[in-house]
DNA sequence: TTGACTAGACACTAAATGGTGTCATATAAT
DNA sequence: ATTATATGACACCATTTAGTGTCTAGTCAA
């Protein structure tokens, strides 16, 4: 699992709370090495390297060497098939119209 | 697992193909019996029905006795959170203008 | 009333997940 | 040169997940 290149999916990545709070890390500092991150989180270094794995092989974070520290920074580009998945059922919430619109829009 | 009503994530909830594939066919159907859902995958009855389970432990679908039949609709109002939650990274990817929007921001 | 159909409940299994600790290596600091 | 720091790579483990099959009960139809 270590150096899974392979496509990994975007909602399996964000699934977990941990993972997400990663990316609020990042969107917040720009750039942040691996110590640093563990810092915020009750539990181990490799735990959460594991997880930055995982969000780097959904393309959501690059990671960059500089000296004996690795520095992680955000990429939400992919987060943008979830915004287009999630809006496609934007209108089944709405103010309870989505039925009514929908029965409209079929005719 | 089977009667779990306590509150499910709804990001782990979406994080599976099959129970996204789910949510599809009852945006599409409006209501749809389990044995009728079942014949659209490659899955016996009972995975199908636990994946259910999932989703109405999230909140993201209602179940409906309907004589030997249970009927199933979509409830998309719990999607609303997953939408909130990735429109805070929408700057980030956004035509790569991300950084220098934040930054004017912060000036 | 008998028989077919729908679904829930349960027991079971293989594989994935999320954590741990340890060891080796590269880099930085004293 | 030595020591401390940061990380990657493993091996390991417990729990959860996603599927299976079987049995039982309720409902509909002949």
């Amino acid at each position: 699992m270590s150096h899974n290149n392979q496509e990994r999916d975007v909602y399996v990545a964000i699934a977990d709370p941990t993972r997400r709070q990663l990316l609020r890390l990042l969107a917040e500092a720009e750039e942040l090495p691996l110590h640093e991150l563990t810092a915020h989180f009750h539990m181990g270094r490799t735990a959460v390297s594991k997880h930055l794995t995982i969000l780097k092989d959904a393309g959501l974070v690059l990671a960059r060497k500089d000296g004996r520290e690795t520095k992680y920074r955000l990429h939400a580009a992919p987060l943008q098939e979830v915004q287009d998945w999630v809006a496609f059922y934007e209108s089944f919430w709405k103010q309870r119209m989505g039925q009514l619109q929908r029965l409209l829009e079929e005719n």
